[in-house]
DNA sequence: AAGGAAGTCAACCGCTAGGAC
DNA sequence: AGTCCTAGCGGTTGACTTCCT
């Protein structure tokens, strides 16, 4: 396949768009549509090449995208997904009306990703103080994660694990992306429904560390984390060390196995 | 106050699938 | 069947911002 020249060899313009280029793009969109990108630019009268207009018009320019904060929903669904599709932006991003596969992969790569892989790393490892979520929380974060969740007696039992094991694991397991344990799937089969273990509240998660001796997690404190003014202020790094941040995660997992088959 | 390190995100690059011919 | 072309995707880059020392 012969590749087009790039667009610079074309003489076409590149790097951040202006709010006038942006306002042509717009206009012409709005009266002819973009059936055919790689005619648009020229007859817009951009000095762009196509697949730039495109990406501008899909990433930031179109009507129905949803600018701002991400909700704490919308990351729980991210992680999800995540786990299941892996680095599928356009698959997840279908999952979230309004948000685009560049933005939801930049969340990732910036957030949730040093969130649910590297939770310990050292609390030095972050200038930021204002954005909370980016920053895990070295008090509760101090303490290692369960990683398994066995079916008993109809219910769910949190198995204690070793220090070493981490969010990533039950992150893992609960996402059911990895691992021969096979994740949510595979309590399911052992027994345990959906509804069963949504009726797991708090005093379950309690009840069943202290039950385990050899449980080294410690329930984190509840406190809630100060309001920031960042964007994420929905969805922080205590959100993480809370066992319901994990258990609401678990529980959407199991709504989304069909997406596992795309 | 200044310089450097780290974080953020818009935009670009390269590749591929799939349709048209 | 083979080639060309385009849209769309995921990975990467780099300018800009924020924070720390």
């Amino acid at each position: 396949m012969v590749r087009a020249p790039c667009c610079e060899k074309m003489g076409l313009k590149k790097g951040p768009w202006t709010p006038e280029e942006d306002q042509v793009l717009v206009d012409y969109i709005h009266r002819h549509g973009h059936a055919n990108w790689r005619a648009l630019p020229k007859q817009a009268g951009l000095l762009r090449c196509g697949k730039s207009c495109r990406l501008r018009w899909v990433n930031y320019l179109r009507p129905d995208i949803k600018r701002g904060n991400f909700s704490r929903e919308e990351q729980e669904t991210i992680i999800r997904l995540h786990g299941m599709l892996g680095n599928r932006w356009s698959a997840i991003a279908a999952k979230l009306a309004g948000r685009t596969d560049n933005e939801i992969k930049n969340v990732w790569h910036t957030h949730l990703k040093k969130l649910v892989f590297s939770p310990n790393m050292s609390s030095t490892g972050s200038k930021r103080t204002t954005t909370d979520c980016s920053r895990p929380n070295r008090t509760a974060l101090s303490q290692p994660l369960p990683t398994r969740l066995e079916a008993d007696h109809g219910g769910a039992r949190l198995a204690s694990t070793s220090p070493e094991q981490s969010y990533s694991d039950f992150y893992s397991f609960a996402t059911g992306s990895s691992g021969p344990s096979g994740g949510i799937s595979n309590v399911k089969e052992e027994g345990c429904s959906s509804q069963e273990l949504q009726d797991i509240d708090e005093g379950f998660w309690l009840d069943t560390l202290s039950m385990d001796e050899s449980a080294t997690l410690t329930i984190p404190d509840t406190t809630p984390p100060p309001p920031t003014s960042d964007r994420f202020d929905l969805f922080t790094s205590s959100d993480i060390d809370n066992t319901d941040f994990w258990l609401n995660v678990f529980m959407g997992a199991g709504d989304l196995q069909e997406l596992s088959q795309l």
